[in-house]
DNA sequence: GTCTATATAAGGATAGAC
DNA sequence: GTCTATCCTTATATAGAC
């Protein structure tokens, strides 16, 4: 958060529900496809009441951006240069899983926002997400030159373990109309298929 | 398309002119985002004369949905049960990659459309696209019970395929930003790392 | 702090001239 | 076929009572 954190304690309650409403509403919407009565309705607030704790929609949005980004890449930080690479990867992939099954809502907020061109993020990702990308790719390059993982470009396996994790969240109607019936449990096929793959792809020869 | 063929040859100049500014910026802001005064704009009429075109803002986007699902489905079609399987594996994913670069307009509409829960396409999802799929699921598994093929789940390989390939159009920020300033030739070294990495996921041990 | 009422603007769609 | 002018609904945001 940027702005002064809330005194009062129905304060701060009252922006926790409003963020998670809003939540709620602006992944399945998107931005423009939110409208304050939604999110009104889903925070059980009448809409002058939001913009009493939230000056307008897009400080609303910002807030949501804002508190996300450090949880969302905290498991990219997990990574343990000093750990047995493939199980520390294969290990990276199965948590990244677990939280597209846990928070849909803020993989798809995500996904929203980086689809239409990332208008109100883009510096974080130029910023602190590529710092920190860079450094785990180097890390990762450094494996790899020890013989310890088959060779990789860091980088773009990075981006497949984020395609094919979030892509659960992201895309969980598709999966979903796909696997129907048997789809009620379909992040554990998909981590025993993810965890499998990778293992198999990465293990140096 | 379901409704009757223009006529005249300006009629359908007029129609592709039209579903090609609303690609561009349904694509770029989603259906809610996107308004008409724009789509005319990018088009170079009027907003009324697109209204000439198209019954309504509804009918642009459903006209560019249902001309898109096929060409998007026909490289899967290609898919030769019986070549050899993971070279036919290996050219999918790479045909898959070409259409993000050569068509990424497209993929991001679908993917804006199915973040938010496909509420336009979903019955396309769960006919056409789901029997698609399992009968290419289907060969799949047989490649892997002769032996041909490693051991994996077909569907979520597919899942995997469409996801790392279809990343690279609809992140496109993202992954620009992270690979900023070595950026201009990625697909050529995202085309290296899919092929090695799928070849050696999938070639039996 | 929370509400009702309302100002104001944006956007989809239509009327009707040309 | 194409435009200008306009209707009308929706949606963000504010005023002001309680």
């Amino acid at each position: 958060m940027t702005t002064t954190a809330p005194q009062t304690r129905i304060q701060k309650r009252n922006r926790e529900v409003i963020l998670n409403a809003a939540l709620e509403v602006f992944s399945t919407h998107g931005f423009r496809g939110a409208t304050l009565d939604q999110i009104a309705a889903a925070a059980g607030l009448s809409k002058p009441n939001l913009l009493y704790y939230f000056s307008s929609k897009d400080a609303i949005h910002i807030a949501l951006l804002e508190g996300l980004m450090e949880t969302w890449l905290a498991p990219l930080k997990e990574i343990d240069p000093k750990g047995e690479p493939v199980e520390e990867l294969v290990a990276y992939v199965l948590h990244k899983l677990q939280m597209a099954r846990d928070f849909p809502r803020e993989s798809r907020l995500f996904a929203n926002e980086i689809v239409q061109g990332a208008p109100r993020i883009a510096p974080q990702i130029d910023g602190p997400l590529k710092a920190l990308v860079d450094e785990k790719a180097a890390e990762i390059t450094q494996w790899v030159d020890e013989g310890r993982l088959a060779p990789v470009d860091p980088h773009h396996l990075i981006f497949s373990i984020w395609a094919t994790t979030q892509h659960y969240a992201d895309f969980d109607v598709q999966v979903r109309g796909i696997l129907r019936p048997n789809g009620t449990e379909h992040f554990d096929t998909a981590s025993d298929f993810l965890a499998a793959f990778y293992r198999r792809a990465l293990t140096p020869a």
